[in-house]
RNA sequence: GCGCCGGUAGCUCAAUUGGCAGAGCAUUUGACUCUUAAUCAACAGGUUCCGGGUUCAAGUCCCGGCCGGCGCACCA
């Protein structure tokens, strides 16, 4: 018997269960259906057989008698994962489970292979990211948390759409690895006989098209870190970016908290959550932070980006800190926060007003030319999102770039590629413009309860396993 | 990259001080006309992650490696 191409199937699970709500134990509904998924469970008790049905839906039984169905012994001999369909009348059993009374069926795929033991099903992590279709179908945390990624990702993108925001793609093959400080991976063309890199950021080739008169652009796509892997950190990750020309940061932030908060709500139905044990509301407005305030707070004494490096540096060694020469006064702010107030910001804060010397490509700020008007927001004691109103003079953009290959020639891992074309771009002129970029897979754990993003991951990276 | 922890049957897990490597589920065979992780009976199932070493004897102790988890570092 060759196994069938196709299967004509006109049921789910959960809508039987709710459209034969009404019917009595015992009772038959004179209804026929077609049901497909795999078989879960399997009860056989000599000329009658129950079996669990699990389709994309739910479950539903399959009751089968020996003198009604059609192959009975052979259904009998069904292994648990076989995907199968099944016709037969809706009806629910004496003892009160809905069940299609099957009347024919067909093996539609065999599973030569078992999916865990039925009620532990699959604990081991190595082989639930290495087979995630099994792990799928063994744990519903599993199916429960890449669907709310799923619905996450849906949310951001019609909240975009809803906006005006074009949807864009641009280059994963880069030149130039730029948009962020990182380090990237490295591919080669063959046929141009060029090396290119995984992009590690799309945001310049995004400004370029708000340059070209998209005003509003956003895109929803992979960037690629070579860097280490963590609970936090996958070397492949999501990220949306977005930028709306005649904005500033304060109009993102509105802009960030509304996408977020109504990205949340959209998937759970509300902005209240908890995340691993701890309340959490997205409710809006965030609170809004300068850092150096926030920095003082956490010192009990008042710093800047104009205090001392000296100074600053002390603070930072004082806590561990290896200081490098390369630092200067914003890069010492930058890393107390990071080490004093980071991990404390649990309620969603947008943290406000960085130093330029970390921020290449945020527009100065304009009460302070210390400081750019840019923000990050954090949530759950993490980075969740960044933006800032957009550096779009080509002639500091130009210095800006000098800085970082400075800090580079000093020494620094990871600075800021120069990108002529990026500087020519800005020649043509780019309005005032704000940007955003949203880390999905950070916000797709926190909505899932993920305390690791592989589990928002369908197939995070892992080393390959070695062969012999 | 560094540190700590882990890897036993297809799956979930046991194995005392170093003393014959076991159970449940799944598989295979049989019984059973209302089951719900069905039940009952029987059979079968092993490179204890890999490679060395110590020992009369190693799943267990030692060394090296592989893979994973967590922490640190780096980042989002």
């Amino acid at each position: 018997m060759t196994s069938p191409y196709q299967f004509a199937h006109d049921a789910y699970a959960a809508r039987l269960r709710q459209s034969f709500d009404h019917l009595a134990p015992g009772e038959e509904s004179g209804e026929v259906v077609r049901v497909a998924g795999r078989v879960m469970l399997l009860r056989t008790q000599g000329r009658l057989t129950f079996a669990t049905l699990r389709d994309s839906s739910g479950e539903v039984q399959l009751f089968c008698l020996e003198a009604a169905t059609e192959g009975y012994e052979a259904f009998t001999r069904l292994h648990l994962g076989d995907w199968v369909g099944a016709v037969g009348e809706v009806v629910r059993t004496q003892r009160g489970e809905l069940s299609v009374k099957v009347a024919t069926w067909a093996v539609l795929a065999e599973a030569r292979r078992t999916f865990g033991e039925k009620w532990a099903g699959i604990t081991d992590v190595e082989l639930r990211y290495r087979h995630r279709e099994a792990d799928l179908w063994a744990n519903e945390t599993t199916r429960a948390s890449l669907r709310r990624r799923s619905d996450v990702v849906r949310a951001l993108r019609e909240h975009c759409w809803a906006q005006g925001f074009v949807e864009v793609e641009t280059p994963i093959l880069n030149a130039v690895p730029t948009g962020a400080a990182a380090r990237p991976f490295v591919t080669f063309h063959n046929a141009l006989d060029s090396e290119f890199f995984l992009r590690i950021a799309p945001e310049l080739w995004l400004k370029r098209l708000v340059v070209g008169g998209f005003e509003r652009v956003f895109e929803l796509g992979r960037v690629f870190r070579n860097e280490g892997v963590s609970p936090r950190h996958n070397p492949e990750f999501t990220m949306l970016e977005l930028y709306a020309a005649y904005w500033d940061y304060a109009d993102m932030m509105r802009f960030t908290e509304e996408l977020v908060a109504g990205a949340v709500a959209a998937v759970l139905g509300t902005t209240e959550l908890v995340y691993q044990g701890r309340a959490v509301s997205f409710a809006t407005p965030w609170a809004r932070r300068p850092m150096a305030e926030l920095v003082s707070e956490a010192l009990g004494e008042e710093v800047t980006v104009r205090t001392p490096r000296a100074t600053l540096a002390a603070l930072l060694a004082e806590r561990g800190v290896e200081v490098a020469d390369a630092w200067g006064a914003g890069r010492c702010v930058l890393e107390l926060f990071e080490h004093l107030c980071e991990g404390d910001l649990w309620a969603p804060t947008f943290v406000t007003d960085y130093p330029v010397e970390v921020s290449p490509l945020a527009r100065r700020h304009r009460d302070d030319p210390e400081l750019t008007e840019r923000f990050e927001a954090f949530v759950t004691g993490r980075e969740l999102a960044n933006g800032f109103s957009e550096l779009n003079d080509p002639v500091e953009q130009r210095a800006r770039f000098e800085d970082q290959a400075r800090l580079a020639a000093a020494g620094e891992d990871e600075t800021m590629s120069i990108d002529e074309d990026y500087i020519a771009s800005l020649e043509w002129g780019l309005p005032p413009t704000a940007g955003l970029g949203v880390g999905v897979d950070r916000l797709a754990m926190i909505v899932a309860d993920a305390a690791n993003i592989r589990e928002v991951i369908a197939f995070p990276t892992l080393k390959p396993r070695r062969e012999g």
